[in-house]
DNA sequence: ATGGCGGTGGAGCACCGA
């Protein structure tokens, strides 16, 4: 099984990406991150023409979230438990059946946080809270889980080209990257990192100043991988040829592959 | 150089992203 985690950065705009995508390369679960769109305008036929169940939670203009797959999508969650005020959509939730068991996917748009100091770093810190609570209330089920997504959080000076440029960023206060290790700490394994720990390794690059050019980038699109997921795993791919198409979003996909049938 | 670019909403330019 191959699964794959995308921030498209407007569904709408990077419908022939998808598509592009999806014919070049055998994907089972594609997890969508920065729709910008509600679900009454998804592209649902567009993507259903592909060979894909949709499963939407969208909102207008900002975040959306959505897992296509070529399997039913069933016990979806909509939405991040924890705080019954938090309008923004952000996370989605399901399962697959395989031939050989089922496995548990989660969209995740971790909120970007900045500028620090703010009500939004604040927001920030809380939801990855919220999110450390929900993925440890889902390790007991003893499952192939996959929490993908764009965290918004660069792990480690490695992860960035210029990680000094970055040291008043939401993305690399040491108050994030904490969080995102309690989460790793909790059982999670980082699949990109499992498979391949060198430096140069991007799924970010600005739209300005040539950063992509200058492959001047940052790692912040993950696959975190239960026990369970981590067993099965046999390879790790960024998909980095994608940001040099025309028109491109400003992340790239992130896939892996998984010994489920 | 806190912008440089790109998307959305809505018809200017503000807001957001990272």
């Amino acid at each position: 099984m191959r699964i794959a985690t995308w921030n498209v950065n407007s569904i709408k705009q990077r419908l022939e990406h998808l598509a592009q995508l999806v014919k070049s390369t055998d994907l089972d679960v594609l997890c969508l991150q920065e729709l910008k769109c509600v679900d009454e305008a998804f592209p649902r036929s567009e993507i259903e023409a592909l060979g894909y169940h949709v499963t939407t939670l969208g909102q207008k203009a900002y975040n959306g979230v959505a897992i296509l797959s070529k399997r039913p999508l069933e016990d979806v969650r909509r939405g991040l438990p924890g705080d019954e005020a938090d309008e923004q959509a952000r996370y989605l939730e399901g399962v697959i059946s395989t031939g050989s068991g089922v496995v548990r996917v989660a969209s995740i748009y971790l909120p970007n946080g900045n500028p620090i100091g703010t009500p939004k770093f604040d927001y920030k810190l809380a939801w990855m809270d919220r999110l450390i609570r929900h993925a440890n209330n889902l390790l007991p089920l003893e499952e192939p889980l996959v929490l993908c997504g764009d965290y918004n959080v660069i792990p480690e000076a490695k992860d960035a080209a210029d990680p000094a440029a970055w040291v008043n960023d939401a993305l690399f206060q040491l108050e994030s990257r904490a969080k995102f290790r309690t989460l790793l700490n909790l059982g999670f394994t980082d699949a990109l990192r499992a498979c391949n720990d060198q430096p140069g390794l991007y799924t970010f690059w600005d739209y300005q100043a040539g950063a992509f050019q200058r492959n001047n980038g940052i790692r912040i699109d993950h696959l975190l991988l239960s026990g369970q997921a981590t067993d099965r795993l046999r390879n790790a791919v960024i998909r980095k040829e994608t940001r040099s198409w025309e028109k491109p979003s400003d992340h790239v996909p992130v896939m892996i592959d998984l010994d489920l049938d």
